[in-house]
DNA sequence: ACCATATTTCGGTATTTTCCTAAATAACAA
DNA sequence: TTGTTATTTAGGAAAATACCGAAATATGGT
């Protein structure tokens, strides 16, 4: 679960998370909505994979990154134990 | 919310929060749950204390500390934007 | 004024994170 | 095989983070 809250920590990778909300992207399009390097990007979904956040899929030459709702729902309920509600 | 984030990224800093969450302490006393260093916690404090998370309270010669359950709940609700639960 | 206690600030080192460019790999098409 | 596109890995620099011991500050008591 560190990992987890480690991932959410930088900007980008929260914005990433936010795109996959909506659909499951290559990592090429994800990088469209960016203006840093790939290179840089790709270390990001390598923690965001470590952390479980996301899972990938090759598609032919292309890799489709999707959220991992599992996860995410159980981030979540850590952060409700965190914030003291009621919880799920 | 940025600095919420990056201060919940640390295992000790989530640990001072759930011990707030049952009562205000000092940092005396939230010192003794740990075994780092003192100014290393201070430290910890300033980084929950700039990202808002806690108040401080002076009283004579030790300082209480207590959550800030508004922007714990702000950052819960961000959170819940990102994990794509229903809301609120 | 002096002492004791609680907490923070200072100075410095070690580790980690972030970012980049260049090069490598993977898949597919011609 | 050669070329093209998509993505990652390698190598390395700069900045941020985490940690500690020593010293400083703040408060209250004697």
């Amino acid at each position: 679960m560190n990992e987890v809250f480690e991932a959410l920590a930088h900007p980008i990778r929260r914005e990433i998370l936010k795109l996959l909300r909506k659909r499951a992207m290559s990592a090429g399009e994800i990088a469209e909505h960016f203006t840093i390097a790939k290179p840089t990007l790709s270390g990001h979904f390598t923690v965001l994979k470590n952390a479980e956040l996301v899972t990938t899929e090759r598609q032919g030459t292309t890799i489709i990154y999707r959220l991992n709702m599992s996860v995410m729902e159980e981030a979540l309920a850590a952060f409700m134990a965190l914030a003291g509600a009621k919880g799920k």
